[in-house]
Parts: C-alpha cells; sequence; structure tokens
RNA sequence: GGGGCGUUAGCUCAGUCGGUCAGAGCAGCGGACUCAUAAUCCGUCGGUCGCGGGUUCAAGCCCCGCACGCCCUACCA
C-alpha cells in the first residue's frame, strides 16, 4: 500500500459582515465534493474553511450596532455562517476564524520573519482619502468631478473632492517576486487554473508589481504588527494566512509539513490575491506555493452576476427549503461548467430536478428495489455468471470505466465532468431494465435465471452508484445505501474505497434489502417561483 | 486607452492536434412499455456554428477587421 496522498483543500474564508447567498454555498459545495471524494478516496483530506473578522469595515458595523467587533464577528459566526455550512452538508474538518489565537499568533510569527529577513520596510503610502468615508479610497470608487468639482477626483459615493493624504505604512517588497512568480506560471501551467484564469494572472504580473502596503494606523481592529503596535496588519495580508496557521504553521511542524501545500478554491474575484500576493508572501517566507488556485466563475441570474443590490441575491435555504440540500448540491455542480460563469434559474434548477434527479436516478432506485421485493423477496438475486449477456457484460464494463472517468476528472477539478461519467450509468440502467423487461421475465418460470441476473445486475449497479454519487448527494446516497443492505454486508458508505466502486460483485447474493423511501419527490410547479 | 474571455439548435451548453464537427441534455412532436416517483425506452423536428474578409486541398476550430456582452487594469473580505 503506497502512503496516503495528502489532499488539503480551502475555501476563501467568508467575510462575516456579508449575508451568505448562493455564490458563498456554490464555492463550499464544490470544495465540500472534491473533500469527499478525496477523503472516500483513502487520501490524507484535510478540508478548511472559516470566516474573516477583521477589518474596518466589520468595526465600522460593529460599533454601529452598539457592540464590539469581536462579539458582533461571534454573532454572525453563530447566525449566519456556520449554519449556513449545515444547510448545504458541508462536510469541512476544521473551521478557523482570524480572531483565533492560533491565527493571530501564526500572523505574528510570520510577519516578524518576513521583517527579520528583511522584506518589509517602513514608507509612505499615498492616495485619496475621503473625509465622508473616512477611508482612502481604492480607484474603483474614484470618479472625476462634476460641476463645482471639475477637474478634481471625488468619491463615487459622495461625490465630494477627495484629500490627497500620506499614511506611514510597512510594505511587504512583493516587486522582488515578480520574475520568480513568472517563473512559477511557466514551470507549473496547472498552477493556476483554469486556463483563462492563469493568462490573466500572467498578464497581470508581466505589467510589473508594485510593494503590498500591509500595515494600517487608521483604526484597530486588526492584529497589531509585532514591532509596532501602532499599526495593525491588512485584512488581505492577514486573511490569506488561515491557510496556513490552520494547519500549524509556527505551532506544529508535523502537522504542517502533513497538509502543505494546499488547493486553493476561489471565486474568480479573488484570484489575485491567492495567485500572486500569496505565493508572493510563501516565497518570501519560505514556505512552498500551493499546488494549485483554481477559480471558479459566478452565478448569473438573468444574464447578470448575482447581486444583493440587484435583488438578484438568493440565499440558500431558499432553494434547500423546497428542494433539499442534494439537490441544491447537484444542480450547482452539474449544470455548471466548473471555472466558467453559469446560469441559475428556478426553471432549470426545478426541471434538472425531475429530469435528472427525480426521474433519472431516484426512479431506478426505486424500480430496481420494487422488482426484487416483488419477484425475490427483498434480497439480492444471484447473476448466472456463466450464462451473462452481452447487455450485462456491458453495463459492468461501463460501471468501471465511469468510475475512472469521474475520478480523473475530479483529479482536474472537472466537477461537472465527474457527474456526466456517472450520470452515464444511471441512463444506461434505466436503458437495460427497460430492454431487458424483468417483469416479462418474471411471468416464464423458465425464464427465472436470467430474471436473477437481470436484477442483480441493475442491483449491483445501484451499488456503484451510491458510492460514486455519495460526494455530491451523501443523503440520498446514504438512503440508497442502507436500501440496499449494503450497510450490513459491506459497512459504511463513507468507507467504500471510491476508486475501486465500478468492481463488479460486491453486493453479495443474498443480502437482505429495505424499504426505500422516495429519494426525490416530485414538486408541484407552483413552488419554486 | 491597454488586456482577457465569450457569442454554436427554442433554452442551457460540449466541441481536445483544422479533415463524418455540425453535437448533448432539456423543451416540442410521434410511438412502445408498465417494474417504478404519470416514471422508463425508442424515434423525430430543429442550427448560414455573431458579422465581413483571409490562409488552406479542407475552418465553430488558424489570421485580420467589425458588432454585441462580460471581466481585469493593485490593496473591494
Amino acid at each position: 500500500m503506497p502512503e496516503p496522498q495528502s489532499f488539503f483543500l480551502t475555501t476563501p474564508i467568508f467575510y462575516v459582515n456579508d449575508a451568505p447567498h448562493i455564490g458563498h454555498a456554490y464555492t463550499e459545495v464544490a470544495a465540500d465534493v472534491l473533500a469527499r471524494w478525496h477523503r472516500q478516496a483513502g487520501d490524507d483530506t484535510w478540508f478548511l474553511t472559516g470566516t474573516d473578522e477583521h477589518g474596518q469595515k466589520i468595526l465600522r458595523t460593529a460599533t454601529a450596532n452598539g457592540v464590539a467587533p469581536k462579539e458582533w464577528a461571534d454573532r454572525l459566526v453563530e447566525s449566519a455562517w456556520k449554519p449556513l455550512l449545515d444547510t448545504i452538508d458541508i462536510s469541512n474538518d476544521d473551521f478557523i476564524r482570524t480572531t483565533d489565537a492560533r491565527h493571530e499568533e501564526g500572523v505574528a510569527k510570520f510577519l516578524q520573519k518576513l521583517y527579520d529577513d528583511g522584506h518589509v520596510y517602513a514608507g509612505e503610502f499615498e492616495a485619496l482619502y475621503c473625509v465622508g468615508c473616512e477611508e482612502f479610497k481604492p480607484k474603483s470608487e474614484i470618479v472625476d468631478g462634476e460641476g463645482a468639482f471639475e477637474g478634481q477626483k471625488v468619491c463615487a459615493i459622495h461625490s465630494k473632492p477627495l484629500e490627497l493624504l500620506q499614511e506611514k505604512n510597512y510594505f511587504f517588497k512583493m516587486s522582488a517576486f515578480q520574475d520568480r512568480l513568472l517563473a512559477l506560471y511557466e514551470e507549473r501551467p496547472d498552477f493556476v487554473q483554469p486556463a483563462s484564469a492563469r493568462n490573466e494572472v500572467i498578464a497581470f504580473v508581466q505589467q510589473g508589481l508594485e510593494d503590498l502596503s500591509i500595515s494600517r494606523t487608521s483604526f484597530d481592529w486588526g492584529i497589531p504588527i509585532p514591532w509596532d503596535d501602532t499599526h495593525v496588519t491588512y485584512v488581505w495580508f492577514d486573511a490569506l494566512l488561515n491557510y496556513v496557521t490552520a494547519t500549524g504553521y509556527g505551532r506544529d511542524e508535523a502537522e504542517f509539513s502533513r497538509r502543505w501545500p494546499a488547493n486553493h478554491l476561489v471565486g474568480k474575484d479573488i484570484l489575485r490575491f491567492h495567485a500572486v500576493i500569496w505565493p508572493a508572501m510563501l516565497m518570501a517566507a519560505g514556505i512552498e506555493v500551493p499546488r494549485h488556485v483554481f477559480a471558479h466563475g459566478w452565478l448569473l441570474v438573468g444574464g447578470e452576476k448575482m447581486s444583493k443590490s440587484k435583488l438578484t441575491g438568493i440565499a440558500p435555504n431558499e432553494i434547500t427549503d423546497t428542494f433539499g440540500s442534494d439537490a441544491f448540491r447537484y444542480y450547482f455542480m452539474r449544470a455548471i461548467s466548473f471555472g466558467h460563469d453559469g446560469s441559475f434559474s428556478w426553471e432549470d434548477l426545478h426541471a434538472r430536478y425531475h429530469a435528472e434527479l427525480a426521474n433519472g436516478f431516484g426512479n431506478l432506485a426505486s424500480r430496481v428495489l420494487a422488482m426484487n421485493a416483488k419477484y425475490f423477496d427483498g434480497t439480492v438475486p444471484a447473476a448466472a455468471e456463466g450464462e451473462l449477456a452481452e447487455a450485462d457484460r456491458a453495463i459492468r464494463e461501463l460501471a468501471a470505466t465511469a468510475t475512472a472517468a469521474a475520478d480523473a476528472h475530479i483529479e482536474r477539478f472537472a466537477i461537472h465532468e465527474a457527474i456526466a461519467a456517472i450520470w452515464e450509468l444511471v441512463d444506461a440502467l434505466n436503458g437495460y431494465v427497460q430492454e431487458q423487461q424483468p417483469w416479462a421475465l418474471a411471468k416464464d418460470e423458465a425464464q427465472r435465471d436470467r430474471l436473477a441476473t437481470v436484477l442483480n445486475t441493475a442491483t449491483e449497479g445501484l451499488r456503484v452508484l451510491a458510492e460514486l454519487l455519495h460526494p455530491v448527494i451523501p443523503r440520498a446516497a446514504r438512503k440508497l445505501w442502507a436500501a440496499l443492505g449494503a450497510e450490513e454486508t459491506l459497512g459504511a458508505l463513507e468507507a467504500q474505497p471510491i476508486r475501486a466502486a465500478g468492481q463488479w460483485g460486491r453486493l453479495p447474493a443474498g443480502t437482505a434489502q429495505h424499504a426505500l423511501d422516495v429519494l426525490f419527490p416530485r414538486i408541484e410547479s407552483d413552488g419554486g417561483k
């Protein structure tokens, strides 16, 4: 047996000030499917998520609500973010908060090391400041003034002139890593995925990197700079470090070397932070860069990026309340090409739920188990191994090839293709049952062996599907597993080696089966808007 | 201004190295079947592959131009 391969997967940490929407849930589900797959494959899997709690915005909101920032963060973590993970059945191994002591200590160590090694210097940060906002404005919020302010730069929110102010900041010498970063993208073409994301990153770095201001003095809700406590750490610099502080950086070297390097799943909006700033930080600290940074796309509603301000924001439970968490997971993983933008619509969700989950997979399980109950007294019939038909062999072969194909797709983060590969078996089994007509065979006692072979094939096919679909639709897969009687004969579903799911003949003939609840009940069409 | 990505059947999308590449699913239409969640299976309708040029024996696939849409252009967690 080879040493289990380490698979460390992260999601971005949630900024607690946001309200959870399906975009957050989408990232989490994708990560969860990958993590569950690798875990079930026997890889040494670690799935990390968490919350980002520092920064001026949070301080401001907390103050407006009359509570301390930490208390505000506590409230949101418990009322919004952890419940989100439950809503969509996320199986994270750890949940880090940037206010955890382990994180704050790790950040301090990291910063001190960079400072000691000469990667940080004190400089002047000069930028346009809005008195109304009480903060320095990013370019995206600076516009040209009109009327009385003609020729001046004004704040996009307040439409008042900005002042050019300076602030003493500490800077990270990121510019020094430009060449090493470009070499990294060149040598490891799969470091940033998909290719479109890689192109953007390379183009950006080729334009030239500036040093990064990593401290702030205008407010104090953050991690103090270890050698100068009049500064707090810039929130992004703080946030990125969660990936190492959660896994033992500076605290538990054995754990850290076991987990690191990570695979990062991020939305394409924050790609630059993960594919440029973060590897530069790691290079400076002498730490290996991540294995992969994978940027997924936006969810589009009505052709536009989903957004709360345009009232297209959707809370995950709006979907799960009606369709269930499995359907949520399946839909977004199947319908959207992972790495591309994807359209969401209630109509499409409703259609796919019925066509694929209810009519396709759910009904297949239902009809096969019903026939086992009816014709074989609720047990798995035995196949006549010596008399297999071509159709039987085709199913066996497909079970093996679909398993291998799905695993290969998961390896490349192509979750939608993995599901499509598995679904070939769903469709093939429905066709197989249809063509073999077990209900007709049952009318002829002379065909008893053939009937047994057909239903054995279909039942074993369900066993394969339960194992392969467990990472995607864990609840339904577990129900099916229990109904198949596999729990008693093969053990827990989670313990089935997924890369061997296609090996035929594991569910023993004679296994007693149990009643199966309808896996995906039909939903009246007025349910979904 | 510079750069990236996209534009393929009613809808959502595949199309790897240019040569059955004009595809899939859904929707629609016709038929078969009854084990099953009125489920399943088979058949069928359907596209000048955004527009205009070019390269090539051959182009959704390469090159140039144009139109439309989205994104990036550094501190938005």
